[in-house]
DNA sequence: TGCAAAATAGAACGATCGTTCGTTTTATTC
DNA sequence: GAATAAAACGAACGATCGTTCTATTTTGCA
């Protein structure tokens, strides 16, 4: 568990920008830093982190162009900070409650539903993830390397707890770990293309459905009939 | 086929803006706003149709911006017609290509080849059904309605030969049809995320595997065992 | 309560955006 | 080749962008 916690943080250690404040007193500016902050990650989930823009910002926030851009210094960093905060979140309300779970199948679960939960369903919108991926795939920068890294970091998660489904015999040995969580890591993303785009209403079931007859594939042991009766996982008492 | 191409052209129908000019004569127009829309394409694949501007786009033609702009009356317009355009070499490469394929797997099959290959190898870059999709999910109006109808005219498509596989016996009887659209759809969103952003660079054959362990699993009849001489995870000797 | 520092406002900048308009160049037809 | 229509140009517009600068207000601490 720590092992999963220390690679999404080293992967991503963008975090403490500020110097903690030796005295920790002046909270005024971090406060409404912090809510221009969620001002602007509810805006980047609609417009995207290129349509965010200052101005927008800060007439929804109430305050002048120069009173919200004071606290970042530079509209890249803007788009840094709401990257960060939003890996924070997904962080807190995917990882970290997922992990409580038992390791294996339970815990691998847990992330991919908590997973669909943000993408599709989850406050007002959009995955930043995933709008960022195509928004930055042609534009270097390190706003794009932000991205990367915290991608990266959750596709290594997710490689731990497939891993952990291996060695407690949930899945099979042989089991190519990358391709399933590239499979998985498709699910989602067609998740997000046919709910938020196309506005197909079975979305989030056939997400849920992919997942479960993945994990059947791979769960299957050589050379044994597949068990059609029941469910294949002996865990999946949980959903369904 | 008839029917496949049918569902094709009437879901996306957009294409004779002009009304074919009576006496077909004065070609240098067409002929320029071609030019146009051919670097309109090129630009729009790597900075998106929002991120595509006429300024950019005089530029890269050489002409002054009324010059380009006069071609298409409006911004919109402009990116109406490169989404069109994108949607006939779509059509053309990936969709006519692959059903001179026989109906079942094989056509099945090769439309899945070649869209993978679209969307990752080809060209100078991305899709613009993908980053479309993202870039207009929240962004009503004639645009988003274009990529709309387009994509949902690729599906019935995909659909439609899922459903010839199921009729020719390539695939089991009660196979869920919009469940394996989904999936696959999964995996080229996946492909596209892996190779063009993350540059990972074994996300071509990932795909691959998807797509032939997809088809392998539905392709099992219930109740039968799975024939595991052949690895299942491995590329499964994909070409047919 | 007074003072220094931090936070915010306001105005202005250069750049770029899509768009309009009048003119000039080019192409087509008689 | 002259007449006519289409195509391309060039300058300018209002708006918005990110950013800078200076002034003003607000905050935290003595």
């Amino acid at each position: 568990m720590s092992t999963l916690t220390d690679t999404v943080k080293k992967a991503a250690p963008l975090r403490a920008a500020k110097p903690a404040r030796v005295a920790r007193s002046l909270q005024k500016g971090q406060q409404t830093r912090a809510a221009i902050l969620e001002a602007a990650l509810g805006l980047a989930s609609h417009m995207g982190l290129e349509g965010l823009s200052i101005g927008a910002l800060a007439d929804v926030t109430g305050m002048s162009k120069s009173g919200v851009f004071a606290h970042f210094g530079s509209r890249e960093e803007l788009q840094i900070a709401v990257v960060t905060e939003y890996h924070a979140k997904f962080e807190e309300e995917v990882f970290f409650t997922a992990i409580r779970e038992p390791r294996g199948l339970p815990r691998l679960r847990a992330m991919f539903e908590r997973w669909v939960r943000r993408v599709s369903v989850e406050v007002d919108s959009g995955c930043i993830y995933i709008s960022g991926a195509v928004e930055f795939d042609d534009r270097p920068g390190p706003v794009r390397d932000a991205l990367v890294g915290m991608v990266k970091a959750w596709h290594d998660a997710l490689h731990k707890a497939i891993v952990l489904s291996v060695q407690e015999g949930h899945l099979r040995a042989d089991a190519d770990v990358d391709q399933i969580v590239f499979e998985l890591h498709g699910l989602i993303l067609s998740l997000h293309h046919d709910a938020r785009f196309m506005r197909i209403p079975g979305a989030l079931s056939r997400a849920g459905n992919g997942f479960e007859r993945t994990i059947q594939f791979y769960a299957t042991p050589l050379g044994l009939e597949v068990d059609r009766n029941r469910s294949p996982s002996k865990t999946g008492a949980s959903r369904r």
